[in-house]
This record gives structure tokens, sequence and C-alpha cells, in this order.
DNA sequence: CTTGATGCCGAAAGCGTTTTCGGGATAAGC
DNA sequence: GCTTATCCCGAAAACGCTTTCGGCATCAAG
């Protein structure tokens, strides 16, 4: 019952164990007939290599790992599931192994990373959601251990990351909005220290200003990313003298509060207030009303972003691998053009 | 720039490297004094052991996998991600890591099992949503391998599992259904090769039973698990000549589509016709209308499934562990009493 | 027939740990 | 003062694989 070792065949064969491995691994030293004996015994046995042994005697560790991102949002981060799947699929096809990694602290993800380097366990690490001032990427840097990541910080220009163009999706966000006659838009928006949450707001502004609407403090919510935080943002916002006539959200689960508070008020999304999500999760089309959102190509992410890092970690300068997508206008029933009414209101 | 090593530490305190093991792994025979020495080095110099060569000498692998389910909906499992932080929390109290692993076909599968249990990278396995009769389940009890399920199969006396009784949840809501009134129950089932569907069928039919109401083949739509499956099975039922004046689902997902259905007709849910779903997705919450549920107690699962594989590997007997949990009611707004005109129409 | 390539394989060192075994000090027992 | 324990630690083998090096055949070239 004991796993068949490169000594087993090797005893079978009638040739060393040096031997056997380098026929197993292609060596061109070997002749076509050695090899072909080799591999028949191999599979006859059952011999898969110990990758401990392996690992130890080459020095690569055949393994990433990608880290959860600690401030997950109550509704369990749908993506994550996507992203794995299609990490694992790149990597599997070159019989490397995924690990996951997560920290409830920033100081506790410091410590894991630190460890996950140095144990020699793993090759590359992938992380999601930085900061715009992000300690794991300085970290990564300093100890020159290859990482991408997916999306990216404020200073970017010296690693690997895959990202949407958060500051265009925003832009075009708003723009639709100003389209259908809003000029009060509300923001509803993570934490700063998230770069995308950053970018977005970069990007509100941004089409704010072309538009020639000034920018209100009063009508800027930032919350945590979950639906409960958006509902009660929302709802001072509402609630308030002044009440904006659409929102636009860093995330759709923000988004699905901001919709609940809208109904809690007796007040119809897409008709009294307008509202736009991000991130383009499916869920969304089942809300009430079904929430417009921009829509980001996550299926591709995870296999791009685990190609990327296997190419830094062959040797790759990191800098060649930044690549930027486009989320696009997905239109369903939260958006509307403005009532006639509320043009009194300012 | 290299990792320092435990010769490395042996030379700067004059010792061997056996001894600097046996101080840093509490063997009784080192003073208290060398250990002092020993530990203090190890700190100072960042020594952190390869786990590749820990893993070779000990033949232990102090890592597990967990397997993804491949037919996933398209929503994005969001369980995942909660049930892997659960996992990861309790295996880094011990320092053992998470690998994840996916398969697209059921042959993948086995195959990559197979390769996963005799790599040696692993110790453990953790399966979710096992079929009735699953081939992954028997692969890993005849290679005597320690695993875990979440969920079971229909033969689950001789494993460890972590289950809701998805027989009492389903009789749950039936009857809760029937005290509204209803009569003509449908139902909008997974495949019934996935133990949890079937059971959650038998309690759909005890239920149906109890209550003297016949069983009819003709409301049962057995689906994908996702939310356009449900949401056509529905229309198809809605559209016939006798329509169910209800549904259970077997997940939340394929609710959601019933509920599209629904408003696709210019019906409403909770009023005109009864839904209920599975799962307690928090999501649900912000559906129109949100969805009645039973939930299932996630948060807690991922540790305790973690938990008991640690246990098992350290040589519990698995049939020990065998935890069967129950779901809650969880009342929202997609279910009503029966309307009195839909008496008529059987 | 000799020489130089070339093809093919054995031998052995090495990767960084763990763990068993034995032995030199030191302390205790008579 | 000699034996028997008791404490510590060094020595060395082992885990299973990779990889470099060298050498014996074989073959072609001269």
């Amino acid at each position: 019952m004991k796993r068949t070792t490169l000594k087993d065949l090797a005893k079978v064969l009638e040739l060393t164990e040096g031997t056997v491995s380098r026929a197993l691994n292609g060596y061109s030293d070997i002749s076509a007939r050695t090899v072909e004996r080799v591999e028949n015994a191999a599979v006859e046995l059952g011999y898969k290599p110990n990758q401990n042994a392996r690992r130890l005697a080459t020095g690569v560790a055949e393994a990433i790992a990608y880290v959860i991102p600690q401030n997950h949002s109550s509704l369990g981060e749908p993506f994550v599931s996507q992203l794995l799947q299609g990490i694992d699929d790149s990597l599997s096809r070159r019989g490397w192994d995924l690990l996951v990694s997560h920290a409830r602290s920033a100081e506790d993800e410091a410590e894991k990373i630190h460890r996950l380097i140095n144990s020699g366990r793993i090759g590359g690490v992938v992380l999601s959601r930085p900061f715009r001032n992000d300690a794991r990427i300085k970290l990564l840097q300093k100890s020159r251990f290859p990482f991408v990541v997916h999306g990216r910080s404020a200073n970017c220009s010296t690693y690997a990351w895959y990202d949407i163009d958060n500051e265009l999706a925003f832009y075009t966000a708003v723009n639709h909005l100003v389209d259908l006659g809003h000029q009060r838009i509300g923001f509803v928006g993570a934490p700063l220290y998230y770069n995308f949450a950053y970018q977005r707001l970069q990007g509100y502004r941004k089409a704010l200003e072309e538009n020639a609407i000034s920018y209100e403090e009063s009508i800027i919510a930032i919350t945590e990313m979950n639906d409960d935080a958006g509902e009660s943002a929302a709802a001072n916002l509402i609630d308030s003298d002044n009440p904006p006539t659409a929102f636009v959200c860093t995330s759709d689960t923000q988004a699905f509060g901001v919709l609940a508070a809208i109904r809690a008020r007796g007040l119809k999304a897409g008709v009294d207030i307008s509202v736009m999500g991000y991130d383009g999760l499916k869920i969304g089309r089942h809300t009430d009303p079904p929430l417009t959102t921009m829509s980001q190509p996550l299926a591709q992410s995870g296999r791009e972003l685990a190609d990327m890092l296997l190419a830094i970690i062959d040797g790759d300068d990191p800098t060649q691998h930044q690549v930027l997508k486009r989320a696009d206008l997905l239109l369903r029933k939260s958006d509307g053009p403005v009532q006639a009414s509320q043009y009194h209101s300012h």
C-alpha cells in the first residue's frame, strides 16, 4: 500500500534512480527505448512523484498563493470562487498547486505573507483589492518575491497588475446619468484607501467637471462594502433637505442597499431616484428593480492573472505585464430620466 | 538574501543541526538554556523552516485540499469564499496550508483527486456537494485517505460528514406553505443525483403525504442550479393548464429565476404565487420580492469541517464525526396565503 | 587501426529537515 | 571510589528526488 517511489521503479527496471528520473523528465541523454520502458513502468506501478522531495531538490515551489481580501463583503464575495477556478485552470496545466490564505487583521496579513514567502512552499502570490498604499505590495517588492495584483495601488508602475479602468468606468456611468438629466448625483463609495474606490471617485469628479456640475461633499458617502452600509448611507442622503436624484455606487452590494433604502421610503428606483452599481453581478437581474451597473469581464481574469504570474516566475519583467480592461455599461431598470418635479429642488 | 537554514543556525550557535532542530521542536532532551539560545537566534536570523524539507522528513503533509464543486451555479457560489475562510481559520492555527482544486469533468476530477492523494502534498480532503452515489467518496475510501464531506451521499455511515437535515428542511417548508392554504405546490429541484436534492424531494413528499396531498409528477421540475434554468422551468409550470399556487426550490438561485418568471407574467410573488428558496443567501433580501427561504448556518461550517478533518488525520474514527444541523425558516415576502380564486382551479 | 565524437547510463552529492542511537559529562547512590 | 542514573548533545541515517560529472561503449572519420 506504500506509494511507489523512484527507487522501486529503478529496481524493477534494473536502472538507477538518477536515470529513471532523467527519463521521466525528458533529458536528452536517455535512449528512446529506455524512456519508453520507464514511462510504461511508471504508469504500470502508478508512480506519482513526491512533490515535497521534488521541490526540495529543485528549489522551485510549483505552487502559488491567492490571498483572499480581508474586508470582505458580508454577501460573500461571489467573485472569489470564479477567480479561483480561473487561476487553478492555468496552474494545473503546469501541474502547479493553488494555495489560499486569508487574514483577519492587517498585521496578521503581513505576518502571513512573510511566512508564506519564507516557507518555500510557494513561488508567487496573487493579491486582490489592493489599498492605495498597500503594505503587502511593499513587502513583496522588498522581498523581490514574484507577485501580481488584481487591481493596483497608487504607485503601480513597478509591478504586474490586471485591472479595470475604474476612472473611465465611473466617468461613463456619471455621463450616462447626466444624459438622463441628472444634475445632483450622490456617490456611495467604499473607503478611499481602496484604490479602486479612489479611482472611481476621480472618474466621478472628472465627469462632473466636464459637465459643469459642482462637486459637493455633502452627497459623498463613504461606507463599508456591504448592503447594510449602503442602505443607511443612502437613507441619510435621501432624507436630507436636498437629496440627490441619482446614486452611483462603487459596488453592486452597496447598490443593493441603496435600492432597499429607496423601497423603504415608498419610492421607486429607476423612476423617482436612479441608481447605478458596479460589478455586473448576475444576481442584479433579480433585485427590485433590476440593477443597472458597470460590468467587468471577470471570467477570464483568473486565468490571465495566473499566466502573468507564471511568466514572471519564469523570469519575465513584471512591468511588462500590466493589463487594463474596461467595464461595460449594463443597462437594466434602476436608471431613468430625472423627474420634472425634481428640477425645482435646486 | 538566501533563507537562513538550520545549518546557519547551528554554525552560529556552535551546535549541530539535529540539536537545533530538537530544541526548536520542544524535545525534552535539550537544556532550558540551550533552548532559549536557539529560539533567540532563530528569531534573530529570521529562521523559517523549509516546509518541503520538513514534510519530506516527517512524512506529514501539513496541508489539506478543498475541491470546488464542479457544476457550479453561474451566480458564482457565494458560499465558497466563506467556507474557505472558515477552513483556513482552523488550519492556520496549526500552521497547515489550504489548497484548492477544481475540475471540469467527472473523469478529470477523479484523476485530480488521485494525483492529489498520491503526491504527498496533502493529508486530507474536504469535498462539497456530493452526489447520491459519489465516485470521489468511493475513491477516497478505497485509498483509505482522510476526508470529510460537506453534505453526504446516500451511504454515509462509514465516513465523516457535516450536513443540514435537508429532508426536515423541506418538510418544514412545505408544511409552512400548506399552513398558508396551498395544496398545489410545485417543486423546482436540482438534479437528483445530488443527494441534497434527493433528500429535499423526500421531505417534500413526506409533507405532502402527511397532509393527504397527492404527489404529482407533472409539477416536479428538475433543472440545473442556476437562475435561468429555474426561470424557464417555472415558466412552463405557470403556463400550464393547472399551475401550482406555490413553489419550493432547492436553491435560492433557482428561486430567483422563479421570481423572474412570475414577474415576467405580470403576477406578484407572495400574492398570486408563493415561492420559497433554500440557502438563506443574504442577497435574497433584495430581490423582488424579498425571498422567503430556509437558511442554513454556513458561517461556522468551514471551521467545523476543518477541525473534523484534522481530528481524523490525527487518528480519530471518521464515523465519530457526523454532524447534522438544521435549517431555519427565514420569512421574507415571497410567501403568502393562497388566493380565494385559486381554489377553483382543482 | 587509431582517434575523436557521440550516445547512454551509473555514481554520487546535494536539497533542509527529522529522528534514532550512542556516548561523554555530571550527579546521585551504596 | 565505583557503579548506575540522568542530562545533554553529536553523529549519522533517512525522506525521495534532481543534477552534475565521468566513463564505458559504439560509431564515424581519418
